[in-house]
DNA sequence: CTAGGGTTAG
């Protein structure tokens, strides 16, 4: 029986007690023929893989444990098929198994256990196998010298990585790029590139690959300079014509904000695929969430149907305008292809509709997910805190820890973002302690910056300067921003005064503090002040722009800025607006006009 | 039976 008609008679139904009784009649040849036994554990290798490959681990398991003889073969497939199945545990318990019982490994064995140990992001076990490729004489083959590399790589082990580099006589372009790929991945962009250099020097063979993870230390390091000058080596190189590489360059433009090479690169790329549109949509609702939905139109047009990468982009895109009604829409076509069960696509939903002002649908989704990570909580806990439901963040953040989630640094500004908004300040000055001391998250700047603002919002400007005096770090620029904006609230004119001049130091062009500063000498009289410093202002050469409000209605964005005549836009808006007005008088809002009046005096 | 690369969220 052919190994090829065995295994397409158990690809749908596998029984392996059929594959068991197949294997025992070949076993009757056994006395006649010497090389049976090997053939049948080659074939029962082959079978191993086969189920491995179609995700079968347990009929693997199964049908090795009734083998009555394995070798190194053997064992070595079942641990590669652990590996690259995502069950790295298992991978390296077969290992272990197989010390045991005697077997040595080769050097198949050694860089396939390399690997999980590398997944695992052990670097113990990873030592541990190094020094037994030195004992087993297997350390000297390029694939166990490149896992060890990989593997060293990924545990943040970068000196041990380079060191098995340099000993290596016969690096081959694996080497290299895997060396590379690690400093790359640990942050070192730099030497990555150093290396990328000395490689190109050498005159070493680089492969699509090794572009690849040059271009994208660039974009780590979010240097276009840099970026254009792998570039230009991808075009020395001839690599012009790899999608990947392209990919990664087109990426390399938009994340360093280069918006007319991006695009020229996209317009000149002879073929494109799936990766290449969701890579310029992605990269677009960073720069111009507007373009963003647009280039998704051009995609559909061109007969792309978009995944939940691209749906996560342009949701994100809604997000940023806010814009409902298009947001309702792509929910509509994500659900219509059933991707309404992807996590990170959900998580984009949740910000969405939270941004577009509608919390009951971000819960909606929260609620019916069938499995969530920090990132859900984080963005529905965001959600309640910009509406103004502080309790409920704060519920949430309870919820979330009681259900095994630890918090993170991000969770701790929404929760403290939340109180300061909802005013709970001894709920958030109490989670500010509880996150040092219970959490074991050490806050940075910019934690401080939410309890600075936490206490100025609630008027309790003097805790909140002296805990800027106390905290670990200079005041930075956003911190005085805080307490400038809390004291102007509070209307405290001098302490407005210190902060804004503190910030105006920090930030000299920044002039909306002007603005500020300028308004408060106008509200103590102090005219000459007040000249001199517009004409400060209009020396930065930093020109404030107008403040924009818009609103979405039937299906249109409308925006304006004061003074605009709305009528002449649309009259129903002109009619929505009046409406507002009085909703916000019958609830008790009085709108401060104090520095609305020197605007109009100083013409703008 | 073995090694390296391109797109997603707070």
């Amino acid at each position: 029986m052919g190994t090829a008609k065995l295994l397409s008679a158990i690809h749908f139904r596998p029984i392996p007690f059929i594959v068991q009784n197949s294997l025992q009649k070949l076993q009757i040849g056994k006395t006649q023929y010497k090389p049976y036994p090997k053939s049948l554990r080659n074939l029962a290798t082959d079978l191993i893989k086969s189920y491995f490959q179609k995700g079968l681990t347990e009929e693997a398991h199964k049908l090795f444990d009734e083998m009555s003889e394995r070798d190194v073969v053997t064992w070595t497939a079942m641990i590669s098929g652990y590996t690259s199945s995502y069950h790295h545990t298992r991978a390296w318990t077969v290992f272990c198994d197989m010390l045991r019982n005697g077997v040595e490994p080769n050097a198949f064995t050694i860089s396939s256990v390399l690997k999980a140990c590398k997944k695992m992001k052990s670097l113990s076990r990873g030592t541990l196998v190094h020094g037994l490729a030195i004992k087993t004489g297997t350390k000297g083959s390029l694939y166990v010298d490149n896992a060890l590399i990989d593997m060293y790589g990924s545990c943040d082990s970068m000196d041990d990585a380079s060191m098995v580099f340099e000993d290596i006589n016969a690096k081959n372009c694996v080497s290299w790029t895997t060396l590379i790929a690690g400093y790359t991945h640990n942050g070192d962009a730099y030497s990555g590139l150093q290396l990328f250099r000395r490689m190109l020097l050498e005159e070493a063979e680089a492969n699509p690959f090794t572009f690849s993870i040059a271009v994208r230390a660039c974009t780590s390091i979010g240097s276009d300079i840099l970026g254009k000058l792998v570039h230009a080596a991808v075009i020395c190189h001839g690599f012009e014509s790899s999608l990947p590489v392209m990919n990664s360059i087109l990426d390399m433009y938009c994340r360093c904000g280069c918006t007319s090479e991006a695009k020229q690169i996209f317009l000149e790329m002879s073929q494109k695929n799936l990766i290449t549109w969701n890579t310029l949509i992605a990269g677009f609702e960073r720069l111009d969430s507007k373009e963003s939905l647009y280039i998704f139109s051009q995609m559909e047009s061109d007969g792309f149907s978009p995944n939940c990468f691209t749906f996560t982009s342009v949701v994100a895109a809604c997000a940023n305008l806010a814009v409902l009604y298009c947001g309702q829409q792509l929910h509509g076509g994500i659900f219509r292809r059933g991707l309404n069960n992807n996590l990170e696509l959900s998580n984009a939903l949740i910000d969405m509709y939270a941004k577009c002002g509608s919390i009951t649908d971000s819960h909606k989704i929260f609620s019916e997910m069938s499995c969530t990570n920090l990132v859900s909580w984080t963005s529905m806990m965001i959600g309640y805190g910009a509406h103004g439901h502080g309790k409920k963040a704060v519920e949430l953040f309870n919820e979330m820890v009681r259900s095994g989630i630890k918090p993170d640094k991000v969770v701790f500004m929404a929760v403290l973002s939340a109180c300061s908004h909802a005013g709970l300040v001894d709920e958030g000055l109490r989670y500010f302690r509880l996150m040092k001391s219970y959490y074991n998250v050490t806050p940075d700047q910019e934690i401080y910056v939410c309890v600075v603002d936490l206490l100025g919002r609630a008027g309790r400007i003097n805790e909140a300067y002296q805990l800027m005096e106390t905290m670990p770090f200079k005041p930075n620029e956003a911190a005085w921003v805080a307490l400038l904006g809390a004291c102007e609230a509070h209307r405290l004119p001098s302490t407005v005064k210190l902060s804004a001049l503190k910030v105006l130091d920090l930030k000299p062009n920044r002039v909306g503090t002007y603005v500020m500063l300028s308004n408060l000498y106008a509200a103590v009289g102090k005219w000459g002040s007040f000249a001199n410093l517009r004409k400060l202002m209009r020396g930065t050469g930093d020109k404030k722009e107008a403040a924009r409000s818009w609103i979405e209605l039937k299906n249109q964005v409308y925006s304006f800025v004061v003074g605009d005549n709305i009528v002449f836009q649309n009259g129903q808006v002109h009619e929505v607006l009046e409406l507002l007005v009085i909703h916000m008088k019958e609830a008790g809002y009085v709108p401060n006009l104090d520095s609305f009046l020197h605007d109009l005096e100083d013409g703008t």
